[in-house]
DNA sequence: TATGTATGTTAGCACTAACTAACATAATAA
DNA sequence: TTATTATGTTAGTTAGTGCTAACATACATA
């Protein structure tokens, strides 16, 4: 019926991959299809047009997280433990999207709203986790009054931009024991900056 | 002797600005021509290749920060006021070079060592500078004993986060009010985080 | 006045890109 | 078996793109 990978997920994947190193204006259709081991004009049977592959790459690769299936029992753990599991998990997936990531930066002037919509739903998806963690801990933790959505974007500000500068800046892979260096960190910082006192 | 601008520099302008919003590869030389106003082929006499006027722009703007003008009366004002001085200032030194933060986001992989080299001197000046505060106010405000490179990227990533964020990726500018709201929160938090208890 | 310097105009070359047409082939389904 | 479907091959079209050559012009300087 089908073997191990459709033509089309393979034409999808070689382009993700092209997409993701040289941008796309920089990535021929040959490229594409000799990466994907197809024949051109299989590339455009299958997507009518260059654009057609870029907007099939988008649709299959733009989901950006897994939130939903984060779920953590609240209960057992205490704030520190929760922030810094929430801390790596996010860091992973952004390990994990890395490529789509660099698309997202190349091609934001290209589909301006299209991408825009992908990043903005990712974020707003953090900032409603940690937001409820936040709330939820307010018993055991009680907080300073501060702008909610001012604070968790100081938390993920800290992760997305020590992931950013270190993975696709200087395009350094984090060794496991810094990473969790600075995580428990900006961690500690965070939790008593927020505090009431 | 020279009447307001000279050719070269319309021409560097005219190519920051189509590479900023288009990226290197999807900007034509004819394209830049004209902008600038100038015929094609006055380009290639004055910078031979394209690739040449790109070297141009990249020598002409990488300067990210003028943080060495900075100097600020530290024993005059207490951390607070200093942080968020200093956030401002980041704040705005971004903003005015937006442009060519596009461009080191598109070019990144095109030009990995220079554009990879101006970004980490970026930050290592900034991180100096921080690092200085925070060490020479440490008698008024003490400090727990944390890797100081780590807490000063928790710092700056707020800001920068919050910059792309806003600025790059929904390509809205924060109003005044929004933004000081923001800046005073993240030191507030910051401050509380840092501070020795 | 003569010469050099900075520019423009026109034409064009060599190359590549996206995309198409026409025909061939191998596997699959009816 | 026959018809269909998914692919490949070859060749080509069209429209750029980076870049050059050759010649012209306007201005400033010697």
């Amino acid at each position: 019926m089908c073997n191990s990978k459709s033509t089309k997920e393979k034409i999808i994947e070689a382009a993700y991959d092209c997409f993701s190193k040289k941008g796309y204006v920089a990535t021929s259709t040959k490229e594409i299809a000799n990466k994907a081991g197809v024949s051109e004009i299989t590339l455009f049977r299958h997507f009518g047009t260059k654009d057609g592959i870029f907007e099939a790459v988008i649709r299959n690769y733009s989901i950006l997280s897994d939130l939903k299936k984060l779920s953590i029992e609240i209960d057992k753990y205490d704030l520190e433990e929760i922030l810094i599991f929430v801390g790596k998990r996010m860091y992973d997936t952004l390990l994990k999207k890395k490529r789509f990531i660099r698309i997202l930066f190349f091609e934001i002037n290209k589909y301006p709203d299209t991408l825009s919509n992908i990043y903005d739903k990712f974020i707003r998806d953090i900032d409603k986790l940690l937001i409820n963690i936040l709330l939820e801990k307010q018993g055991s933790y009680p907080l300073k009054t501060l702008d909610m959505n001012i604070v968790v974007k100081a938390f993920m500000g800290m992760i997305f931009s020590y992931f950013q500068t270190n993975e696709i800046f200087l395009n350094r892979s984090v060794p496991d024991e810094e990473l969790n260096l600075a995580l428990n960190t900006f961690v500690k910082i965070f939790l008593e900056g927020i505090r009431a006192n």
